[in-house]
DNA sequence: TCATATAATTGATAAATATCAATCAAATAA
DNA sequence: TTATTTGATTGATATTTATCAATTATATGA
């Protein structure tokens, strides 16, 4: 593991108020690999053995069953992902590959165990992690039934020209087909979409996005904290 | 509160392991309230007051975005809900409503975060309860997104079947129509899966459900632990 | 650079699902 | 009990979404 990758760790929210001895010990058994992109890293079904954290490029999460998958979630540095099988030492429900050249810290799962069991601290982060997690998830799944493909579509584009703000442009952050597959839709449904949202001030053109009329877009997508999560 | 429900609640999974002192101070500032069927508990985008417990009857969580609504999740003696709004201390992100009468306990949020900062045990109870309600969300969205209407319906009885093993017969637990809607799917639809899935192995007349062929019926589920949980 | 593979788009069509309206059944209250 | 409400079912139809096939664009490696 490289030095410099231990303050980006020790300020993420999850490890940010643990005592340095605990989180010294905790990355003590950790290490750092390099993948290229499409490693698969994770299988679903397999027992949690590491929380893992994304220090640079990009990580799918995706679900498997019979022939059908379909994307769950992206996490892009820094992130971790899977703390709950580790926690549960129960089984993964998600896959995870690479979409990029990507660099991960993994971390033994017995290690997370020990450590939030006698650091408070690290208790509550997890605690606070996991309900953020859990209400993500919910989000989730509230955009899946109360909305339809267009307007999952919509809201996606607005949630991501938020982060942009002011600008009213972004790059997407991963290939189409895998944004299809998030949004509970075909890629060739999506590229449609796109199409229709043109009358709707939503301009894409590759990989770059353009908002030409915010207020028709957001009519569309009816943004809504509870289901596109906090503003920012 | 009735000196009777603490036993109860003592004994869930999220109370079972702290000392019995904190146990006490968590319950004193709590107080239980009956209602009738109907009754509006909570109301999403509300601030997170309390974490709420099943002792009797029934209570829906659901979500609403402009006219729609759907059915997220049914809670059932004896269960907690919205935990992760209390930990977060944030708005609720779904509402909920008693199905029949029941008997619901309220604790207040700030207790609970204040107990857990100093009851290590408690936390990491907390820590195991979240991580489940995570993964139970995150199946329930794996479901949605993998599985067809048709799939669902069948997996959904294929999982309350196995509940009530070794019986071939089970009752519905709520209406047709919030099953549907927990479902992702209209009323409409789910009448007429049903009456497809006959040719399945499935019988279902009014709230009584009789499975004339399991491997049928689970040939078209494939129940999956991964979506499903785990066997019981 | 070109050759090749992979992703994105487009059109045609099929399947799944929702909507609307009418009826039927079951639960509930007077 | 009967009257009334609410939920469930059914049929007809519209809409949404997926599938399949062909083409175009884009990226990738020799």
């Amino acid at each position: 593991m490289r030095p410099s990758d231990l303050p980006e760790i020790r300020h993420l929210p999850l490890f940010r108020d643990m005592l340095q001895s605990n989180f010294e010990q905790l990355l003590q058994g950790a290490y750092a690999q390099n993948f290229p992109a499409g490693v698969e890293l994770i299988r679903q079904g397999d027992p949690a053995d590491f929380l893992h954290i994304v220090i640079e490029g990009a990580v799918e999460l995706f679900a498997e069953w019979g022939e059908g998958a379909c994307t769950m979630a992206i996490v892009q540095p820094i992130g971790t992902f899977i703390l709950a099988a580790c926690i549960k030492d129960a089984p993964y429900l998600m896959s995870a590959r690479t979409l990029e050249k990507s660099r991960i810290i993994m971390v033994p799962a017995p290690d997370l165990r020990a450590v939030f069991r006698r650091d408070p601290e690290f208790a509550v982060s997890t605690i606070t992690e996991l309900a953020g997690c859990y209400r993500a998830v919910v989000r989730h799944a509230k955009g899946l039934k109360l909305r339809n493909s267009r307007e999952r579509v919509a809201a996606y584009m607005v949630k991501h020209l938020r982060r942009a703000a002011p600008h009213m442009a972004f790059g997407l952050p991963v290939e189409k087909r895998v944004i299809a597959s998030y949004l509970g839709m075909t890629p060739e449904n999506l590229s449609r979409t796109l199409r229709q949202l043109e009358a709707d001030g939503l301009r894409v053109s590759g990989t770059h996005v353009t908002v030409t009329d915010y207020d028709r877009l957001a009519a569309v997508a009816r943004p809504d904290p509870l289901l596109d999560g906090p503003d920012p």
